[in-house]
RNA sequence: UCCUUGGUAGCUCAAUGGUAGAGCAAUCGGCUGUUAACCGAUCGGUUGUAAGUUCGAGUCUUACCCAAGGAGCCA
């Protein structure tokens, strides 16, 4: 038995011969000798079979593989520039192949597929070389955002997915019967995060949230990862320095680790390669200035139309994308209007129609990737916003309790994990970005 | 929820109201450097569902189903 290598290692192996195992990804065939591209789930690589140099039924069984087929084959590593793979530029001259099970005929070519066949057939699909591009470069992303909390001595909380009441608005909650009881899949970990800084100071909670949300676009999923931090004794500008570190490491952290998948990918390197701290910051008014600018150097009027804007407004995807095409770093729209923002958010010192609140912009047109603020810190000042937005009081008892020992000044954000990896790897969708998206009408397969 | 577009072979798509077709895949054969190979042959259909108009419907009408794209809202 030779050794068992993967095939992200293969240029470490240059002529040893070793055993990879694996699936037959494509094929091409020449009378006497076969190519093979043979994935294992870390790369793929070119696999030789040249008949004189083979036992006939070991070239006469890889005449039969089909796409797919799940084989186990040893020879020899050569370096060969003409070789396609991920790596590319080796292959394996083969001495022995064998099959451990002929597949079916399998329904995703190597041409071209509509998005409901796609999707449709998700399970498979996730084996094709730019959706398993894409899904290592997020395990990199999720590892990378975590590694740097984790060095920065957060701790990481788990939070509850089954709640009581509603984080944000209650019109995009998830109901689920709870023993005769209705309640709800969690919109967001913050609120417990709120507390559990109390306990540990530095927190995250990291994991699924659910908004049930009528929306099909290529920005929304049902079910999304969401990253929360929450610090104490951290205010709106110590917060955008946490964010801004973070995101660069991770970015970079992608640029060293995952080259070759985001050369898979067509990734045009060059806009990540400028993700360093610190980022841009514009206030919500310099915004708004910045995009009645764009609009009035429109011309066509349904674009036009698009920017339509007034001062309390949130921002809409139109604004997003046309601000940050303005920079070639994620930009920093810090102090948006107390309406459109939720009840715990800290008001402005001596501007109450504003609250220290700030979203993450990403590049190239992606748009919102983060979303936080600093919170409210002072009881009375809370329990009056939760009157105001007519919430419940009852269910925020435990909530406001947090303000009576030993309250500070606290902060905390949402980082969306699929529309990070959007983009990040300069995909369009963010379904993509998530191994089994659940979707407005698709929780198939 | 609203607006727009679409549903024909396993896949991607053609087809003036008049015989349902091509490429890819699959199967068989040929080829010593293929990159979505190439060459030859074979196989492949309840045209989303139901009703209607018509001598005749994939095509026209109505209803329904399904999907995609976008908007509002959001990460």
């Amino acid at each position: 038995m030779t050794n068992i290598i993967s095939i992200q290692n293969i240029a470490n192996h240059v002529g040893e011969e070793v055993t990879i195992k694996g699936w037959l990804y494509a094929k091409t065939g020449k009378g006497k000798i076969q190519f093979l591209r043979l994935r294992d789930g870390t790369g793929i690589t070119q696999v030789v079979l040249f008949k004189p140099n083979l036992p006939p039924e070991v070239f006469q069984a890889g005449k039969r593989l089909s796409q797919e087929s799940s084989i186990i084959v040893r020879g020899l590593v050569k370096e060969n520039e003409r070789a396609p793979g991920v790596p590319k530029g080796y292959e394996i001259e083969a001495a022995d192949l064998e099959v451990v099970q002929i597949a079916e005929e399998y329904p995703i070519t190597p041409k071209e597929h509509g998005i409901e066949f796609l999707l449709e057939n998700r399970h498979l699909w996730i084996r094709s070389r730019k959706q398993w591009a894409l899904l290592r470069l997020r395990a990199t992303i999720m590892q990378a955002l975590r590694e740097w909390l984790n060095g920065q001595e957060f701790v990481e909380m788990s939070t509850p997915i089954l709640t009581p009441a509603a984080g944000e608005g209650t019109s995009t909650l998830f109901e689920v019967e709870y023993f005769g009881d209705t309640i709800y899949l969690a919109q967001t970990g913050q609120l417990y995060n709120e507390a559990n800084i109390y306990s540990f100071g530095k927190v995250y909670c990291f994991g699924p949230t659910f908004r049930a949300e009528k929306s099909k676009t290529r920005r929304h999923l049902t079910e999304f990862w969401m990253l929360e931090p929450e610090m104490a004794f951290c205010d709106l500008d110590g917060m955008m320095e946490i964010e801004e570190q973070m995101v660069s490491f991770m970015v970079q952290r992608c640029l060293e680790e995952r080259a070759e998948e985001l050369k898979v990918l067509e990734r045009d390197t060059t806009m990540l390669e400028k993700v360093l701290a610190p980022f841009p910051r514009i206030s919500y008014d310099d915004a708004m200035d910045k995009i009645k600018e764009i609009q009035a150097n429109l011309t066509d009027p349904a674009q036009k139309k698009l920017l339509d804007i007034t001062w309390g407004d949130d921002f809409g995807s139109p604004h997003e994308t046309e601000l940050t095409k303005l920079y070639n770093q994620p930009i920093f729209v810090y102090g948006f209007p107390t309406q459109c923002k939720a009840f715990y958010m800290e008001p402005w010192p001596n501007r109450p129609e504003v609250c220290k609140s700030v979203d993450l912009l990403a590049p190239e047109g992606y748009g919102e990737i983060t979303g936080g603020s600093e919170r409210i810190s002072d009881p009375d000042l809370l329990l009056r916003r939760i009157h105001e937005e007519n919430l419940p009081e009852e269910a925020f008892k435990w909530y406001l309790d947090l303000r009576r020992y030993g309250s500070v000044a606290h902060s905390g954000f949402g980082l969306g994990v699929e529309r990070t990896v959007a983009w990040v790897a300069g995909v369009h969708h963010a379904r993509e970005t998530n191994p089994f998206p659940r979707m407005l009408g698709r929780v198939y397969p």
